[in-house]
DNA sequence: CTGTTAGCGCGTTCAC
DNA sequence: GTGAACGCGCTAACAG
C-alpha cells in the first residue's frame, strides 16, 4: 500500500498554489471552484488547468467548514448499539426517512451511538445539527453542550426539553386505543410486554420504581396508554425489541398460574415472540390469547397470522426530522410535528375466552 | 423554538474571549482545554471558570479540524439505499463491526450512499478516510478524488484498485466449495440466483453480456465460483437481497420445464425466497430441490429448515476494515486482509433425485 | 470581472 | 509554566 503521494513534494497543493500557477488571485480561484461568483470562462479554464497540473482535488472541506461555519454534517444519535437498533425494521425505516431528506439537501449523516465514553465524542464532531432518536434522558448533558454551541437539536419521541425541537408520536393515545380494542372484545386480564426501560436493558417485572426511574419515554408512554384503559395491567420488561425477547417475556407471562387473556407488546417483534411462546405452550392465538403489537412493520414468517397492531408512520417520522433540521439551519421556526398511529386489526386478537 | 442564544451578545464566545477573561493568553487556554501541555491547576481553574461564565462549550471542532488536519470522521459508503442495504442482516453485522472499531478509537462514522448526485457530496465532506462496502466500480471517479486528497481508502469486497486497501472474502472459492458439495450429492442441473449485477437492479436471466458489464464484484465472483464446478450453470439475476426477490427468482426457475435439481442463491435471504417458491409449487426441499445460501445469517421463520449455506465472518470483516483505517491514518502499512467462509451443511441440500 | 485585505478559531512553535 | 506570534486553507467583503 502506498497511501502517500507519489509526487516528490510532500505537501498537498492548496488553493493559493493553484492560484499562483494560474496567475490569478486566491479569491478568484476560489470563485472558479465554487462557481459562486462571476468568473470569465478563460480564467476558470486557466485555474482548472493549473489545478489539474498540480493534482489539486478542490477546496479542502475542513477549511471550508471553518470559514463558512458549516460542515454539512448532521449527527444522528442512536441509543443502542447499531446491531441492536437496526434489528428492528422500524428504526431502519425511520433512518431511511432521515437519510432521504438530508441527502436531498446535500447534507451528510453522521451516525453516533450513545455508548459510554462516546458521550465525549458526541460533542466533538463538527456537526451543524443533531437528531436524537428515541434517546434516553442520559443525553441531558450533551444537549446542554449543543445548546451552548448553538447547534439545533431535533428529538424524535423524547421528553420535552427546552430548545429541543420535538417530533412526536401518539404513543399514549395509540396504546390506549389498542387497549380499548381489547377491552371491547371483553378482555380484562391484560399484560404488557414493555420495551427496555433502562440503559442496562434489564429484564424483569414492571414495577412502579422502575417506571419512575425509566429513561425510555416511548416505553413509558405506551404503558401509560394501556393503563388508561386497564389501570391494573401488569407486565414484564424485555431486554430489547427482538423476537427472542418477546418469546422470553411471553413465556414468563404465560407459564404462570394467572395467565392473561391478552398481551399488549410494545413492538411488533415482541408481539411475534409472544405468539411463538403461546404456540410453544399450546395456547391458541387468538382463541385463548389475544396479542397486540406496535409499529406495523412487516415480519417474515408470521403467516398465517396477521398481527393486530398500531401502525406508525416511521419513514415520515424520519423525513419530518430531516426537514425540521434543514429548516432550523436556515433560521426558520418550524411548527412542532406530531404523528398518529392507526389501529390495524388482524387476526391475532379476538373475544376474551 | 428559540435556537438563538438568549444572551445579548450575538456572537458565540471563542477561545480568545475566554483567555482574555481569565487573564491568560490564548495558547494557555488552549492547553487548559486539551490537557496536552503543562498548565498549573490554578490557571486551568481560572480558564474553566471563565469558560463557564461565558457559556463557552469548548474548542470549535471545525477549527480543530482545520488546524490539526483531522476531523475524526470516517466515511462509510454504501451502495444501495439505506432501507435496502439494511434489510439484509449481513450488512448490519458488518457495519456494526466497523462502528465498534471506530467508536473505540474515538472516530465517528459518516454514512454515505452512492445515489445519484450524492457522488458530488461524497468527496465534499471533511473525512479522514473512507470505507467502501461492496461498492460498484462507479466509484472510480470518487476514488480518484480521495487519492488526490491523500485520503486512505479501504474497500470491502471490491475489485483491486491501486492505492485502495482491500478487505477480501473468498467469494469465488467458497461458492465453488458449495457447488462441490452439491456436485458430490449428484447434482448436475444447477441454477444460480444472483445478487444484482448493475446499479439499476434489473431482474432477468444471467447473460454473458450482463456479467461482462457487471459492476458487482461480489456477485460476479460468486457466479464464477459456481462455474468452476458447473461450467454450464444458468441463472437469474435478482433485484436485491430480499426474501421476496428470492421468491420471484425461484418461481422463474422452477415454473419452467427444465427445472434444476439444485439452486445456488447468492445470499441467505434469496435462498429463503427460493424455498418459499418451492413450497408454493409443491416442490419438496431437499427431496426434489436442494437450496444453498450464502452469508450464514439468522432468518426468522425458516423452521423446520436449517439452511445449508456458506458462513462468512461479517462482523470481523467490518472490524478489520475499521482497524485498517485506523492503522492507515497512523501512517502504518497494514497487510491486506482476506477472510474465509465456511460451508455449514443444514437440511436444505440432499442427494439429487 | 478581478485583486486586496482580513479574518474564521485554533494549536503550535519558540522564547522567556 | 506562560505569552507572543504565526499559519492551517479558505472565503466574504470591499475596491478597482
Amino acid at each position: 500500500m502506498n497511501t502517500e503521494a507519489s509526487s516528490p513534494s510532500a505537501t498537498r497543493p492548496n488553493l493559493a498554489a493553484v492560484a499562483a500557477l494560474a496567475g490569478v488571485s486566491a479569491s478568484t480561484a476560489s470563485l472558479a471552484f465554487s462557481g459562486a461568483g462571476p468568473v470569465s470562462e478563460t480564467t476558470r479554464a486557466k485555474v482548472l488547468a493549473a489545478a489539474k497540473s498540480l493534482n489539486y482535488a478542490g477546496p479542502d472541506p475542513r477549511a471550508q467548514s471553518l470559514r463558512r461555519g458549516r460542515s454539512g454534517i448532521i449527527g444522528v444519535v442512536i441509543e443502542d448499539r447499531l446491531r441492536d437498533a437496526f434489528r428492528d425494521p422500524i428504526n431502519i425505516a425511520m433512518l431511511d426517512g432521515i437519510a432521504d431528506e438530508l441527502g436531498t439537501a446535500g447534507l451528510a449523516l453522521l451516525l453516533l451511538t450513545e455508548t459510554g465514553e462516546a458521550g465525549a465524542d458526541i460533542s466533538l464532531a463538527p456537526m451543524d445539527a443533531v437528531i436524537l432518536v428515541g434517546c434516553s434522558t442520559q443525553l441531558d448533558r450533551s444537549v446542554t453542550v449543543f445548546r451552548q454551541r448553538g447547534i439545533p437539536v431535533v428529538a424524535i419521541e423524547a421528553e420535552r426539553m427546552p430548545d429541543v425541537f420535538p417530533i412526536d408520536l401518539d404513543n399514549r393515545d395509540a396504546s390506549a386505543r389498542g387497549a380499548r380494542h381489547l377491552s371491547s372484545l371483553g378482555h380484562t386480564n391484560v399484560a404488557i410486554v414493555s420495551l427496555p426501560l433502562e440503559e442496562s436493558h434489564a429484564r424483569g417485572p414492571i414495577t412502579r420504581e422502575r417506571e419512575a426511574a425509566s429513561s425510555s419515554y416511548t416505553a413509558t408512554q405506551r404503558s401509560l396508554g394501556v393503563r388508561d384503559v386497564f389501570p391494573a395491567a401488569r407486565g414484564v420488561v424485555s431486554a430489547g425489541s427482538f423476537i427472542e425477547e418477546g418469546l422470553i417475556a411471553g413465556r414468563a407471562l404465560l407459564e404462570r398460574g394467572d395467565k392473561p387473556t391478552a398481551i399488549i407488546a410494545q413492538s411488533d417483534l415482541l408481539a411475534v415472540g409472544v405468539i411463538r411462546a403461546a404456540e410453544e405452550l399450546g395456547i391458541g392465538v387468538p382463541a385463548q390469547l389475544s396479542v397486540l403489537g406496535f409499529d406495523g412493520v412487516h415480519v417474515e414468517g408470521l403467516a398465517p397470522y396477521e398481527l393486530t397492531t398500531l401502525v406508525q408512520p416511521a419513514v415520515e417520522k424520519g423525513s419530518a426530522a430531516g426537514r425540521a433540521v434543514i429548516e432550523l439551519l436556515e433560521g426558520g421556526h418550524p411548527e412542532p410535528v406530531a404523528f398518529e398511529s392507526e389501529l390495524r386489526v388482524g387476526n391475532t386478537t379476538g373475544p376474551a375466552s
